[in-house]
DNA sequence: CTCTTTTAATTTAGAGTCTATAGTAAGAGG
DNA sequence: CCTCTTACTATAGACTCTAAATTAAAAGAG
């Protein structure tokens, strides 16, 4: 099978950096004592392991304000001026570009720029945007995520289908960034991206079962179970625009009738209430419209939501999610649209198993999404996760 | 937080003889040169791990007819001679028990009770019927599996809610059983029990991402991700039968309108079909009826696939699983039927989402599941799993 | 200003694991 | 009987952990 085992003892100074940089990520800056609390090895150990992760430049050392008796403590927090990794957001019309500490937290407005026409334009485009952001007066880049609108094939590192980028279909987009650049690279779905970063620091803080509903041209959503992205057997999980709504509805583009995106889409939406108004409305034009109290906007919205919490309760009572993310522009505009939303799904769904599932607006976007997968990559990439599924009484 | 870490040297040979054993259970009766190759660690290593296995009775060593050059190597099975577990099923209306040995093949022919009335009994009822089967004539019992037909709170132990044995619910089963017992016990939902089995040695070995569609006085799905069940944030992961199939359809005993057991559940088929016969028919007498060609029930039992299939839709869709298995009466009676639920599911789905999905019939039933429960837990409460997620591209 | 107390960090000894390598065991074939 | 082949055992070297002793760096008491 795989030539050479990774079970060998230094897997378990491995599992320990990874210990170590877990704790910080939930507690925030840490002295090696209270490291030793939290994770219930000895100070020696915590020492070694912090010693090794401050080489790799994962952590920085920082003197605090001392205010106790006895030799005071060097804190440790992730490394922000040694260490920054870059994230990248591939949307239809831009391409956003950060640079963040390995917190998480960026540390340059994002750099805009609008999306080229084709994929070698798109590689070096990105190229020299990210150059920009690695010279020598940066901190050393550890690593570049990308964020892609479109279906993705992670394990590979490949876009699958991008319908709305048709030039990137098929492309290994990971691996040709990865050379073009030097640095390793990883490529994951917008929607997955806002998965991560919410868990990382968002609304998803410290959770391990939760949905992330992605309203844009489709419907989906992002499936994080057990404090993973849950990708199914072949990649395609969390498909919910072309669950069928109504039998014998609207042709759909996928060749079926009556699936969810001809009904609750923003995309499907703008183009009923454009006819319906008779001049041409985007999803911008309708959050103002809805928020002035146009009836017939407010009208075909709530339907829109009637209709999604149908598909939403589908997903919640086959999750049991602790929270639902909606990643929407139209509900970052309207957050009221959250309580219609609950309020149908509150309809339709057993009460067992929606309590204690909280609906709210995401905080956080593919770009910080890009940027905490890197961030992800980094910790995940030293050790094994370990699983413990004991579920026996002892005698 | 941990009293004291897992991480420390003996987690590896730990981990070691975990590996060995699940390569055991996949590959069937190896010798240890075969597992040196197998795992990837040093003869020497798994000469060690064995050892401690033999110790723990959980594998035994046979000699083969021999047949090449070089010294003939002992082979190693999973313990059925002098070791077994023993699995209960408790049902609605009759209790099943049964011993097999490590390897999961029922070593007798299932005892039968009818369902005992009271708690006390019915806990006293086990004890003997366990008892019975662990005299010193018998292997030593190395754990007891019960699988259970309710909602089960499997990390506490305890029923939650049995709507159909209404004095088990809130009781500490498996508590009490491992009590009377004295042996450790484990306690799991009838769904989630098929999900083991099915995967242990049933239609979905080595598959880690697969459904268990659960069709009974309710219909259900067991969700099988990344090798384990799935279980959700509060653990009632998997509804599906008040999934709304209808807007404003027929009062659900749950309160709502509509939910897809009104339509689909063998309960609910049955009674449909009681009344428009004029008599009263249960599930045998509707598979008879269905395949003696009966107008009116193949139309009912159509119908009620059509309804499914758009339920299944929704699970296909969201969890892209790489088989889904049917656990029904009607459906072992009638295989032909799965034909017609795979044509209204082909109807409402995606081809991406359900591509590489076979649909398929149980080959295993909850007792076999509570047998492979504690297979499972034998196994893997040795170590915790180790899970790489590394997404990473190397430069 | 010196000494004690307190907390932080390092060092060292002891036990456990792995790999690698050399050596022993048990059969088949000439 | 000897050699070849495969299976298994034993030992040395490197790495890890814990635990306990030692050193380091500050605050406070006298």
């Amino acid at each position: 099978m795989s030539q050479t085992s990774i079970v060998q003892p230094r897997l378990l100074s491995r599992l320990n950096e990874r210990l170590v940089l877990h704790a910080i990520q939930a507690k925030g800056p840490s002295t090696r004592a209270e490291l030793t609390d939290e994770i219930g090895v000895t100070f020696a150990t915590v020492a070694k392991a912090v010693s090794s992760l401050l080489q790799a430049q994962l952590l920085e050392e920082f003197d605090e304000l001392t205010v106790g008796r006895g030799r005071p403590a060097k804190r440790l927090r992730l490394a922000v001026d040694e260490s920054q990794v870059i994230g990248v957001a591939i949307e239809v019309d831009e391409v956003l570009v950060a640079a963040a500490g390995l917190d998480g937290e960026p540390r340059t407005t994002a750099e805009v720029l609008s999306t080229p026409s084709t994929y070698p334009e798109l590689v070096n485009a990105i190229r020299q945007a990210v150059e920009s952001l690695s010279t020598h007066e940066h901190p050393k880049t550890l690593g570049i995520g990308v964020s892609v609108a479109a279906q993705i094939d992670e394990s590979a590192g490949r876009v699958a289908v991008a319908a709305n980028l048709p030039y990137l279909s098929g492309k290994p987009l990971q691996a040709d960034l990865s050379e073009a650049l030097g640095i390793p690279c990883s490529i994951i779905r917008d929607t997955h991206a806002v998965c991560v970063s919410e868990r990382l620091r968002g609304a998803a803080k410290n959770l391990d079962n939760f949905l992330v509903l992605h309203l844009g041209v489709g419907i989906g959503v992002g499936v994080m179970m057990g404090g993973q992205i849950f990708f199914g057997q072949y990649g395609y999980a969390g498909e919910l625009g072309h669950t069928t709504a109504v039998t014998d509805g609207e042709l759909c583009h996928c060749g079926r009738r009556g699936c969810l995106e001809t009904l609750a889409s923003e995309w499907a939406l703008s183009g009923r209430l454009s006819s319906r108004l008779g001049r041409r409305v985007n999803v911008d034009d309708i959050a103002r419209l809805y928020l002035s109290g146009d009836p017939t906007t407010r009208q075909e919205v709530h339907e829109a939501c009637r209709q999604l919490a149908l598909g939403v309760s589908h997903a919640v009572h086959l999750f049991n999610p602790g929270k639902v993310i909606v990643y929407s522009r139209l509900f970052r505009a309207c957050p009221e649209l959250l309580l219609v939303l609950v309020h149908y799904i509150e309809e339709t769904t057993l009460p067992l198993s929606y309590q204690g599932c909280e609906f709210v607006n995401a905080t956080t976007t593919p770009l910080d999404g890009s940027i905490a997968r890197v961030i992800s990559n980094l910790t995940d990439s030293l050790a094994p996760r370990l699983l413990r599924e004991e579920r026996h009484q002892a005698t």
